[in-house]
DNA sequence: AAGTGGTCTAGACCACTTG
DNA sequence: AAGTGGTCTAGACCACTTG
């Protein structure tokens, strides 16, 4: 892995906050100050306070400075993945059935969302997840086959492909898409639910370092599963 | 309003996805081509390109190109409350239509959520959300009256409840819940959609430094109205 | 081989905040 | 007046994908 410039330095200003040697609402170098450390131009440092402050650890202003941010934005988000974990916490017992698991042909939609081409090949999963039995989630993914060869030879009944994939990408990014939609026949079978149930649907992408790992499409009855989330503002 | 070039550029993309010049999955112009149409160097025509990759509008693959997303990403969590904002970004009409203002007496479960007892007194506000007129998102709201004393006296018409409390009590802290339901039959002749509709529905509760805020019932049907969310996990 | 996006430079001018 | 962040330029080299 080849580190970027920006990268380095977006490194050394989290190690700085991780440490509390810049503690909430410390002002952190200007962007000069960084491009004549690490000697590369202020563009360049400049880009490390900008993702930074997308990200929410710091928060800038013209003229003033740039600042640690006052409170880290938390999202529960990055844990929808971890449905067995979840389930666990409410002290349940998780349990995933796994469906199917194979190769699969890709389209438009699935390629663009994978990054790979149209018609050529990806591994599919589909995976029931139960909370004390009943059906709460099903799990459809399509995995990137040149990241994960080996996903064909797992047994989604033992492990959760979050975890699998875990282990041997870790994640780095994901986006989200939450919708409302009523499920197709087959999904309602599988949920055991009634057609006109409504379901909450996310569509989930994951980067690991290398690319795109897997999109996942997972959804829910509505009456039996919701999401949560906690957030807590910057402020100055 | 001083307009930037990358913004005039990102405004240009976005009416010709707006318009169905460039559908899903279509080739958008490269940095290089951008550059020279707007006259522009290409690090800002990027800038515009790289914008509208992060709000989820547009996907690039180095050596490929960019290309309209399949996915929109509609809002981020942490926008949630700001639905006019979100639909002005799409190049949209937002128009807000005030059904009820009023005090009411809490029942238990609001009680719970603002942080008073039940049986006593708080706002309540009913508010149409209309992109392009077309209703997109019913807001029901109850407000701390100790805190926000004049929110009778505003006209949600001409002003969100979310930009008057956020220039009387800015915003803290947030949470959310977001459920699939089926909506109240009155709720669905206000968003004028049938009964067996599923609907998108985020209770959301907020805090200032003083407090519990409010409490909003967001309600969105599930063919208009998706959330959507990127976020990146701190990496070098 | 040509085109694309990803990173980076060394400058510039500006609006804004601070002492 | 000095420093800061915001925008922008006109170049450069690279890794990667496509024909």
């Amino acid at each position: 892995m080849v580190l970027t410039k920006f990268g380095i330095i977006k490194q050394f200003i989290l190690n700085k906050i991780e440490a509390g040697t810049w503690p909430q609402n410390a002002k952190v170098p200007s962007e000069n100050e960084l491009a004549e450390q690490f000697n590369v131009s202020r563009m360049t440092a400049r880009r490390a306070l900008q993702e930074l402050t997308e990200q929410g650890v710091l928060v800038r202003t013209q003229g003033a400075g740039t600042f640690v941010a006052t409170f880290k934005s938390q999202s529960s988000l990055l844990e929808i993945n971890n449905i067995a974990d979840e389930v666990s916490a409410r002290g349940h017992h998780h349990r995933a059935k796994q469906i199917k698991l194979c190769g699969v042909t890709v389209d438009d939609e699935i390629a663009i969302l994978l990054g790979c081409h149209s018609g050529s090949d990806a591994f599919y999963s589909e995976i029931l997840h139960l909370e004390n039995d009943v059906p709460i989630q099903l799990e459809q993914r399509y995995v990137n086959n040149k990241l994960v060869p080996t996903y064909l030879e797992q047994d989604f009944n033992e492990i959760t492909p979050h975890e699998f994939l875990s282990s041997v990408a870790p994640l780095t990014e994901a986006s989200h898409e939450i919708e409302a939609v009523l499920a197709p026949i087959d999904l309602c079978k599988h949920l055991d639910i009634e057609m006109h149930q409504p379901c909450l649907q996310v569509k989930r992408r994951t980067w690991a370092r290398q690319g795109v790992v897997s999109v996942a499409i997972l959804t829910s009855p509505g009456n039996r599963y919701r999401l949560g989330g906690h957030i807590k503002v910057s402020t100055a």
